[in-house]
DNA sequence: CGGTGTCTTGAATACCATCAAGTCTTGTGG
DNA sequence: CCACAAGACTTGATGGTATTCAAGACACCG
């Protein structure tokens, strides 16, 4: 088979199990377009893949993989929400960025394995990985690859450094609106959203929200329910409805 | 003259004002050392630059440039200590990062011009800008500049990742001291440090630490304080000492 | 059916911000 | 060289935002 390399606490399936639900149209992010070919797992069996690569599925709250798995693999999620977390050694956690289909893990992965951080499924998650040494020749041949790669780099880049400054400036109330309105850019690339009222699915528990925010979970439910109160939004069976676009656009930017 | 672009807000002077002043051998962070020649500002006559640039001069304070500059050139830090800074419309400000001699304004300013930022001299700043599409040109020609370009790349990353970390769980005190860490080692690999007691130069404000670290000045103001009654580190005369490494080392490192 | 995970709500507390006043330094122009 | 203004730092009093602690409701699952 294909299977190139076993991921610590990944219930691994054989790329032929799954097949059909590696959805690699969403791969907008990266828009590399190296699978093996499209909407199936399996590489055409006459032509050799390019890169070598392999099929995975995890199912929700289980460990996709850690920093210390990834010295010769990228990986990149084909379905489902996951996050990248750094954990601290008293148990408290911070989600640095959430994982979208067609992310890759984080675009320094090509590069260096990020130990220090471990990344979770939210969902069920598929995700495809990928040998580091055959993507990155790969991506050295071609310019048009590079330059994708590099949209995708500026991406990430970009949001992280939104992050800091919104933990660094911003009130709970603001952290959590600009967290769901970044979402909904994000999704909506992706055509994960239905429109007017905005209405898309909204996986993250609670606890996802605290750690990315940078609060607890107890005042996230307050807050929640505050704009709840104020009918900005409405949150229900894991979907999220932006009722109020510009209240909660305001509350999103009060500075 | 090779002077190519005209910053605003810049107090630029020529070249050759400042010749001998450009100390390349610091750039050791993007180590490219595309420099028109060593340790002066002027090109050689005879032999025509690969890359078009020009040198800069700014005062302690002063605007270096605003995101919407950078259209088509690439700063890098030659001596002197600055900040990338984000600005809020209320007035507060969050520093995403120090830029230390040799670093690059952002390694993402090959491909984006990053408008949501500005950067600020914090000494008086000697700075070089490249022009983007020759350094672009020039990088992807050269493997081994892509590779080290990467590095870079990747140490800015993760520096991203634990400010976010910082910023997000942990508290005041924890995150001046890893600052203060954090620049010990970054001042460390530029040879800008003197040991034992470690001693180094530290030109930042106290507004600094607290633009960097979301807190406001009177509380860095107290927790300073603290740090030098509890006889952990001494600051004077624009320069830190650090008195008791491990103890400083484990409030920066509580969890 | 107990166990676990999720969410809510209230009370008490901690951490840091805000406000204010005062000292000291630094820089500038007369 | 001095006078003045602006910036930098300190300290104390007060207040607000978010945490911690605790208890309970609810859903889901084996």
């Amino acid at each position: 088979m294909n299977r190139q390399v076993g991921l610590r606490g990944a219930d691994d399936h054989e790329n032929g199990s799954i097949a059909g639900e590696f959805a690699c149209s969403l791969c907008t992010a990266l828009d590399i377009n190296i699978c093996l070919s499209p909407n199936t797992g399996n590489p055409p069996a006459s032509r050799p893949a390019p890169v070598r690569q392999s099929g995975h599925s995890v199912p929700a709250r289980r460990i996709i993989c850690r920093g210390q798995d990834l010295h010769d693999i990228v990986p990149v999620i084909c379905s489902g929400w996951a996050a990248a977390i750094v954990m601290l050694s008293d148990g408290s956690r911070q989600i640095v960025s959430f994982l979208l289909p067609g992310d890759m893990i984080s675009t320094t992965m090509l590069f260096d394995s990020k130990p220090y951080c471990l990344v979770e499924a939210i969902t069920d998650v598929n995700f495809r990985t990928f040998n580091r040494t055959d993507l990155k020749a790969l991506i050295y041949k071609k310019p048009e690859l590079l330059d994708s790669f590099f949209r995708a780099w500026v991406d990430e880049k970009t949001r992280a450094d939104q992050l800091i400054v919104d933990l660094g400036r911003r009130t709970a109330d603001e952290r959590i609106a600009r967290l769901i309105l970044n979402l909904v850019d994000r999704l909506a690339q992706r055509d994960m959203v239905r429109g007017n009222p905005t209405e898309f699915d909204f996986p993250l528990r609670q606890h996802h929200i605290a750690d990315a925010t940078g609060l607890t979970p107890v005042h996230v439910s307050k807050v929640l329910t505050e704009f709840r109160r104020n009918g900005l939004i409405n949150i229900s069976e894991r979907s999220i409805t932006i009722l109020d676009p510009i209240g909660f656009g305001r509350v999103a930017n009060m500075r």
